[in-house]
RNA sequence: GGGCGUUUAGCGCAGCGGUAGCGCAGCAGCUUUACACGCUGUUGGUCGGGGGUUCGAAUCCCUCAACGCCCA
């Protein structure tokens, strides 16, 4: 730091220093060192992604993890990368293309469509990267993985086959969560449930065999009758038991003949008597619910909505063709013509939405590859018996709630970009034989060399539902067995699941006939192997073999079922073990009022807007300390702003040191430690402990809070003004031992920063020459490994004499200093005035103490004197140490003062009254424990002195 | 409907059995020779309501209420 700026100028200090860092390779793990592991997987943020304040707080935090590891002599790998998001990235192109070319990605071409997702990820997919990396994140960029690598994908793959093999994945035709505008299937988890304002619609349908009944059903969504199958009702419920068997004439569509129209009435216990009117219809083909029942009693299926959420044929000839909601008004119109609308009633629903489209899901029937999750017992039991630590806890309630009522995962998508599901099929007709003569044609092995760790086993074969060998030489010896059962003629299904690149090549030839399954996984399929396929499993490497399971993971809690569970399955499915030991939960972002950040509401600052403005330490800084554990954090610019302005006091503090002069890191003498230098040490100690502590148990908000209170209130407030009693002095040898002790405190302080603050803190570490006396795997190339402060031990302490008396008498002497500064606000002295003290000691005090006191208390002179008689009226102040007297001769402001000691005696009453009611209650004295009995008592006494003084100073003012 | 969480000074939070605290904001003042992105002093609270346990409750238990989130 040759030329000093008044205020500190972050951007270009942070440019610098993250070059450095990259140029020196200092966020290289190695996987060869003997220093004990620490990793961290960072969640792959969308290539689609933009920087916003979730991913800052993430970050910042796995960032703090990373540097105070590093710190802590830890080898750390904090691996990057990022995630293809299938729906989000695919949307984005296709949005892109109809804007740019007026074409849809049918217009292309799979194959052509593809090609411009990979052009537009190579174009912008690094965006999110770059922006963490002003952020300051301390991230592997050497073993940076995107899902879609050819290496990720293989493992993708793999997976699948093994799963598949396992007869985990089945294919199944059931109902999904279908997104009419993106047309694919959805998970459970990427469903919103959101409150809407609709219409219960209430309609009569006649009983067919009694022709004078009439049913009145509820429903919300009358454009669906023409796909009821059955109307339910609870055997329980006495209004309907009777007609249980019977069937109704279904309303719509009108045009129907009545005997096709007829329902059956059935009897199902999960009819709910109170909703509606307590008859249900059901329409297995477009609800969950329904389905379920209609599988129960195997009702027909009539399907009346399209895969656009448009209408189909079988929904009659008002409806057939129309949007689902207009097709509801047309509905509701119908049976008001014809007379069976009994009335319409607001009501107030959940409704899902698809979180990428922001449109009502549809339920429906389709065919869909599932998975069955493996590992669940194991995965329940990790946390449940605290192997795996969740923070804050209760996530684990959550979590294991989940596991509990686990179901199956809805694992493919109808989506072009992604992992394409590695299954081929061909419907074949002739005999097993001949099939599996041409399949051992097919099945050739190790033509291709295997990459580590993946073999010619990754193939399945399937023939009708029925596992076959994977195995060329197998499957020709079967087709060469002499089992008639072979020989049957038929139509088969044939279903081959390879990873093998020649098999698939082979299964690819014109005139073989397989075709590949058109889906792709979705995206959270590749993820859950992201703490190891990005280790470059199944290879053991050195990688993996030094840095998995991983220790801390930190994400929201909004992925718990996502991501987080589904990792831990993984772990153990394919590695055997968990993925990570930490799972720290963070809270949701939310704007100062409390609401949700949001790009319609306009009120998601961008991160990187406040980088440029306040810096990326202050916007660290400014994060960390508004956000405790497990609570949502409230945004607010204004932190940022206070950040920006604890990195211009820390630089300032810096620049104060700097232009005393001096030696740098001098040593320190014992002999020469001011009462001040010892209760600073003994604070920093304190600090040390607290923050250490603090980042332990993650709670970052209190780690910053301790290091700010510390820094701002303690080092700056008191100790360096108070410092100023000894450079202002003449003593050489006492203001280097005074250079020596702050820059022993500075030196500490500012690694203890250095996890928050990552690029003012190197700045200083290097600027005020700390670094220049460390080995450079010790902080002498950078501050990232200079070891990590640790509370001062007992010899030392010994050593320069720190006794816990220290704090106590030092304290007291700065209550003092605050009190006289109060004694001439309260008298209106003016500010400017310097006025004399006198200090009447209790006991003997030094020089050094009588200077600092004179010093704080801006006074133009401190009279010292044991026997000092004051004029009556003589305001002043009783403390410990002694009393305080202000001498103004005749220039007392005797109202101010009046009022000051009015209220003194009235505040010291008030405590006298409640430390005597409790030792007035006998049971309380005799019950309590008598250290806090002799503490009331003590309490009692100082309250009662304090008063009694105050009191002596009115009595002389009045008199 | 079930579960989880929150409720403490105007706002954001800490305290989780022994004198109610912090930051911001507010108020009053200050070109004090590191810092106005600063300095000094200072006003705000029957700790959501009710009940209980205890010598003693913001803190433990019960109950009610409001708000928020998740799952049906």
């Amino acid at each position: 730091m040759a030329e000093i700026p008044k205020a500190y100028e972050p951007q270009s200090v942070e440019d610098k220093w993250y070059d450095f860092w990259l140029k020196q390779n200092c966020f290289t793990a190695d996987a060869t060192s003997a220093k004990p592991a620490y990793s961290i997987v960072i969640p792959p943020p969308n290539v689609t992604g933009m920087l916003h304040m979730g991913h800052v707080l993430n970050n910042t935090i796995q960032d703090i993890l990373a540097r105070k590891a590093r710190m802590d002599g830890r080898e750390v790998l904090w691996l990057p990368g990022t995630d293809h998001a299938g729906i989000a990235t695919q949307v984005m192109v296709e949005k892109q293309l109809k804007k740019e070319e007026k074409k849809s990605r049918h217009d292309l071409g799979r194959e052509e469509f593809l090609k411009r997702v990979w052009v537009w990820k190579e174009k912008h997919g690094d965006i999110i990267i770059n922006q963490l990396k002003k952020l300051g994140c301390s991230c592997d960029w050497t073993r940076e993985r995107f899902t879609m690598d050819p290496e990720y994908s293989r493992c993708v793959q793999k997976v699948f086959v093994e799963l598949y093999k396992k007869g985990l994945i089945y294919r199944g035709k059931r109902m999904v969560n279908w997104c009419p505008v993106s047309q694919t299937a959805l998970s459970d988890e990427e469903v919103e449930m959101k409150p809407q304002k609709g219409f219960m619609y209430y309609f009569k349908v006649q009983v067919a065999e009694e022709a004078d009944t009439w049913l009145t059903i509820a429903t919300t969504r009358p454009e669906t009758i023409p796909a009821d199958t059955a109307v339910a009702v609870n055997p329980k419920d006495p209004r309907y038991a009777h007609l249980i068997g019977k069937h109704v004439i279904r309303a719509l569509p009108p045009e129907m003949p009545r005997e096709q129209k007829l329902i059956p009435i059935i009897a199902d216990e999960h009819v709910d008597f109170e909703f509606g009117t307590g008859v249900l219809k059901v329409t297995p083909a477009h609800d969950k619910a329904d389905f379920e029942i209609g599988q129960r009693h195997k009702l027909p299926l009539i399907e009346v909505i399209n895969a656009d959420g448009t209408m189909s044929a079988l929904a009659g000839v008002d409806m057939a063709g129309l949007d689902r909601f207009k097709a509801r008004k047309v509905a509701v119109e119908k049976m008001r013509e014809l007379g069976t609308l009994v009335e319409e009633k607001p009501h107030d629903n959940n409704v899902g939405f698809s979180q990428r489209a922001d449109v009502p899901i549809e339920p429906r029937l389709s065919e869909q590859w599932f998975l069955k999750y493996p590992a669940v017992e194991q995965s329940k039991a990790c946390v449940a018996d605290g192997k795996m630590r969740f923070h804050p806890e209760r996530w684990a309630k959550v979590y294991d709630h989940w596991l509990t009522n686990i179901q199956d995962w809805c694992i493919s998508r109808q989506l072009w970009w992604g992992h394409r599901i590695p299954v081929w099929t061909k419907n074949w007709e002739g005999s097993i034989r001949q099939i599996l003569t041409a399949l051992s044609g097919l099945i050739i092995q190790d033509v291709h060399p295997q990459p580590a760790g993946f073999d010619s086993a990754e193939t399945a074969i399937y023939i009708n539902g029925k596992s076959y060998p994977a195995d060329s030489i197998a499957l020709h010896k079967l087709a060469d067995s002499s089992d008639t059962v072979l020989d049957q003629v038929g139509k088969y299904q044939v279903h081959v699941c390879t990873i093998h690149p020649q098999i698939q090549e082979n299964l690819e030839l014109v005139g073989v006939g397989f075709t590949q399954d058109s889906d792709v996984l979705d995206t959270w399929f590749s993820s859950w192997l992201w703490p190891f396929a990005t280790m470059g499993w199944p290879e053991q490497t050195a990688t993996l073999q030094k840095f998995y399971p991983t220790t801390d993971l930190v994400t929201g809690p909004d992925i718990i079922f996502f991501w987080v569970a589904r990792m831990i399955m993984a772990g153990y499915e394919f590695m055997g073990d968990l993925p990570f030991t930490n799972v720290y939960f963070t809270g949701i972002i939310r704007d100062k009022q409390g609401r949700k950040m949001s790009k319609t509401l306009g009120n998601s600052p961008d991160p990187l807007v406040l980088i440029a403005q306040y810096g990326a330490d202050a916007l660290r800084f400014g994060t960390m300390r508004s956000a405790p554990l497990g609570q949502d954090v409230l945004f607010d610019e204004k932190d940022v702003e206070l950040g920006r302005n604890f990195c211009n006091k820390l630089w300032n503090a810096c620049r104060f040191r700097q232009m005393q002069g001096g030696e740098v890191q001098g040593e320190i003498d014992a002999k020469r430690l001011t009462p001040d230098d010892k209760w600073l040490l003994l604070k920093l100690d304190q600090a040390i402990r607290e923050v250490s502590v603090a980042l332990n148990e993650y709670k970052f908000s209190e780690a910053t809070g301790a290091l700010y209170r510390f820094f701002w209130n303690e080092y700056c407030d008191w100790y360096v003004e108070a410092s100023k009693a000894v450079f202002f002095g003449t003593d050489a040898a006492q203001k280097a031992n005074t250079l020596a002790v702050i820059d022993f405190v500075l030196s500490h302080t500012i690694r203890l920063f250095h996890p928050f603050l990552p690029f003012i803190t190197e700045e200083l570490w290097h600027g005020m020459g700390y670094s220049t006396d460390m080995p450079d795997n010790q902080g002498g190339k950078t501050i990232m490994n200079a070891p990590w402060p640790l509370p001062l031990e007992d010899d030392v302490k010994a050593h320069y004499g720190l006794e816990t008396r220290f704090l106590d008498q030092t304290t007291a002497k700065y209550e003092l200093v605050t009190q006289g500064r109060n004694l001439r606000r309260a008298g209106n002295i003016q500010a400017a005035k310097k006025v004399k003290y006198v200090f009447k000691p209790a006991s003997e005090l030094t020089a050094h103490d009588a200077e600092v006191i004179k010093l704080l208390l801006n006074a133009e002179s401190l009279e010292v004197t044991a026997s000092y008689a004051a004029p009556k009226g003589t305001p002043s102040v009783q403390s410990a140490l002694g009393e305080l007297f202000l001498p103004l001769e005749g220039h007392i402001d005797r109202d101010a003062e009046l009022l000051r000691l009015t209220k003194e005696v009235e505040k010291f009453a008030a405590e006298i009254v409640k430390v005597e009611q409790k030792l007035a209650n006998p049971n309380f004295t005799q019950k309590v424990p008598p250290a806090v009995l002799e503490e009331h008592r003590q309490r009692l006494a100082d309250w009662q002195g304090k008063k009694a003084h105050a009191e002596g100073l009115l009595k002389d003012l009045q008199g």
